[in-house]
DNA sequence: CAGCTAATGCAACATTGTTGCGTTTTGCAA
DNA sequence: TTGCAAAACGCAACAATGTTGCATTAGCTG
């Protein structure tokens, strides 16, 4: 993990990423770069991309997991979940709505780590 | 699915649900309801929960479904989405803020259905 | 180009959720 | 109180999604 490496399978996985207008889910990715490598190296893949904070991880309304590219975390910018998201309930499809930020005061007691509206 | 009837495996499971401060997921709730019922009866009854409004229906952060109680939609009020959860990382519980209202303005073309704001 | 180790493939397993079907139980009404 | 339609259940089997262990392969660095 110190020091990651630059494999084909996990461009492809990132390219289909940064390619997708909306969020995809692992079976999704696993489908697009079909025969490239194995069901359980996207899921590595995806854990890795994740930690690199190349892409964003985010939870569907009905409790999918998808996977989002980046789109200002790697222009200097910070890598930013406080974004709001919209997933639609029909074509499951999740978008970006990085205009819309969001401010929610909280009891002291509670820290915010990750903020997740999804509509 | 027209007359719904009372079981004790379904009064036992909303009293499980009700009497938690916090939400609770599918295998929570069985292993509470330890060889009362199926697992798959588990399913069953929280999803006919769901549908008469009993209870809530909610996504935890990591993706996981949780179950929580009806506070005010027994008393009148409507069975409202729009309220806030926070969801702890660490011990994965989930709580309902219900004094925070959110109100988010979208573009015509979306229609909101249900809100998830999870922090 | 040699070596360290990150990354992969494969197999096996775990968890969570669904479906079909025959049987039991509940609520209502005669 | 009893009979009955269908709601609810148990069981078995299946499906989807995610995880782990381990031997092998392949990127990067010196």
């Amino acid at each position: 993990m110190s020091n990651p490496r630059n494999t084909k399978a996990k461009q492809a996985v990132l390219n289909e990423i940064n390619q997708s207008s909306f969020a995809l889910s692992q079976p999704e990715i696993f489908d697009r770069v079909q025969g490239m490598c194995d069901r359980v190296t996207v899921y590595r893949i995806l854990d890795r991309l994740v930690t690199e904070n190349k892409i964003h991880k985010i939870v569907n309304v009905d409790g999918t997991i998808n996977y989002a590219r980046c789109i200002r975390c790697n222009d200097g910018y910070e890598h930013a979940h406080d974004h709001l998201h919209f997933s639609c309930i029909t074509c499951k499809k999740i978008e970006c709505l990085e205009e819309h930020l969001i401010h929610v005061k909280l009891p002291n007691t509670y820290q915010i780590k990750e903020l997740f509206l999804t509509i």
